[in-house]
DNA sequence: TTTTATTTTGCAATCGATTGCAACCAATTA
DNA sequence: TAATTGGTTGCAATCGATTGCAAAATAAAA
């Protein structure tokens, strides 16, 4: 039953006698046709199996109804979700996903947009890579037409749809919440300042301590912490200063704060009586953890949907919007020392 | 700068004064050549900012250099592990990822196989959803003339490349494990009976209890236990029991296992001295929680470069060919009580 | 019945790249 | 000088679906 060729509209079109464009507009349910000419055309398409080609039906179209996604991991959290909900509202309409990871190389991420261009997708969505600050690979997607949509890792050099999550508040929020407990030294792990979300977390930590009339101690901010080993590494030379914070707001991610909790812990240091840690993007884990620990939700499902729905909208208009998602504090018990 | 249209071959074609099929032979790197008139190609097609229109390169070679890709769940640690994998090596020999999720939805993953097809995609690789067990949607994949190729869990109703996890050895082994750490009273939590991959670990897991001669207990087998709720529910159940389990072996996850952990937490039940506790999967959690989770890790990344390579090497021969992957028992806190 | 309006159809071009075949040119050999 | 060879090139068909335009068939109006 294995077929060398796939039934074409032509095949039809042979076998009912008609010509092939009168199949199309059958098959395609546009243009005029008589019901009972569609109604043989149905079934004898089904009869012989028919699939449409989508590649000469696109390229006779123009267009491909795919969405291209690059990211830097398919298979972290955060962006798996976002895939997911992006997936979701694009299935709805039909389109299909091609997707990328650029494994946070900046000559990967060239390539594989380079890769979705030739592809010609209506639309390429990218959470660029942290390495890198050349963005005129970003720039010719626009030149050669396609719509361009960044999400949470996104560049100013570019002007696009943006989806973002409000950043800065939130971390101030954060801190604020430290504050509130009662710390008083509280330590900053940075992420990469090249990327905007990162700068925007430090902001809101700098604008929090403002707020609340706490000094900016240099030593506490540390750099580039974003991986466990990265936040345990730093944990140990803060822990270690003569005078060591009281508090870590592990801005770059959860597996940093996960780092911070362990050495703590191998440290004999209580969390939250003698540290308190908030973490970044509600990964699963954090909830388990013990104690569990504080984070921030992203809305991660959500913001591929609403990556997917800003396409759909504003698809043609070609104006730069930004969409900003508020994420939301998640207290538990690492930073719990009040009440 | 924004183009309407895109340069195509007969654009440069034209610029060159020479024809579209030797600018064709020359990007495309074959037929025969002249170099210099390559090299002027190359210099107009870099001036122009050409790039190759795959769809409609694809029509005319009769393939797509794309993979489809069926899961239940793209945002789920091993799915979205296993995709990576293969994105890696699919990227390396410039094929591209169209990715589906069924939502483990046997009517959504019939619409995504058969959106598959109509991309005509080369190859569609699947892990079918846990509902449903009619497969005419895979045997159609086939029929079209498309490779096929199942991962970990798969159906014995179609004949095609698979590559599978070695379960019911390795459940077996964590089963005995159990033995040996001096359990005797074994509980398995089981996953849906129609997947393959759930019955070869209730095997194990019997061949487990049949070597060590302990006795089949029914009231310890609970069915269809596995997300984190179910296997709580479970759990509160089987140590309500008159006669409760000293150990449970969570076959269908490690959400499941964590479930367990958490009910026997609230409880006061001490693992691992009073109860033994282990899942399967492997996810990041497991190593964290307290205690830390025995559990089994299925190489999910290495599952998705097989699968990939699998299709590369096997693409064309057409015969059915499983690839087995030993899975790996990592023995954490929550079953060791020897030693 | 004839004319006009409307609905159905078919023809042929098109999307952009590829490729078998034949034509062409220059270089080599007889 | 004529014939052969081999490397380059162009022509034209092809992949399969879509669509503007015109022809044909049908229905409605005069």
């Amino acid at each position: 039953m294995k077929q060398k060729k796939r039934t074409t509209i032509y095949d039809i079109a042979e076998k009912l006698n008609i010509a092939a464009s009168s199949v199309s507009r059958a098959l395609s349910n546009s243009g005029s046709i008589n019901e009972a000419t569609k109604m043989r055309v149905l079934a004898v398409a089904d009869e012989l199996n028919y699939k449409r080609n989508v590649l000469a039906s696109n390229l006779r179209k123009g267009q491909s109804k795919t969405i291209g996604i690059v990211v830097p991991r398919i298979n972290q959290n955060f962006f798996s979700n976002v895939i997911s909900g992006i997936e979701e509202a694009a299935h709805q309409k039909g389109y299909n996903l091609i997707i990328c990871q650029s494994n946070e190389s900046h000559d990967k991420e060239i390539q594989c947009v380079n890769t979705l261009i030739n592809q010609h997708v209506d639309c390429i969505v990218i959470s660029v890579s942290a390495e890198g600050d050349d963005y005129s690979h970003l720039q010719n997607v626009i030149n050669n037409g396609i719509q361009l949509i960044q999400f949470d890792r996104v560049t100013d050099k570019v002007e696009t749809l943006k989806v973002i999550n409000d950043t800065e508040q939130v971390s101030m929020e954060a801190v604020s919440h430290l504050i509130d407990q009662g710390y008083k030294r509280i330590a900053l792990l940075e992420g990469p300042q090249n990327l905007d979300i990162f700068r925007q977390r430090k902001t809101g930590y700098l604008k929090a301590l403002k707020k609340h009339k706490l000094p900016v101690i240099k030593e506490l901010v540390v750099e580039n912490a974003w991986t466990k080993e990265l936040g345990a590494k730093a944990t140990r030379k803060l822990l270690g200063l003569p005078n060591p914070p009281d508090a870590i707001f592990a801005s770059t991610s959860d597996f940093s704060a996960l780092g911070v909790l362990e050495v703590a812990s191998v440290m004999g240091i209580k969390v939250p009586s003698e540290l308190g840690i908030c973490g970044y993007s509600n990964e699963d884990f954090t909830e388990i953890t013990s104690p569990s620990i504080t984070t921030i939700d992203q809305f991660s499902i959500e913001m591929g949907k609403t990556v997917a729905n800003l396409y759909f909208k504003e698809g043609s208009s070609g104006k730069p919007k930004t969409i900003s998602i508020k994420p939301r504090l998640i207290v538990r018990a690492s930073t719990k020392r009040k009440g």
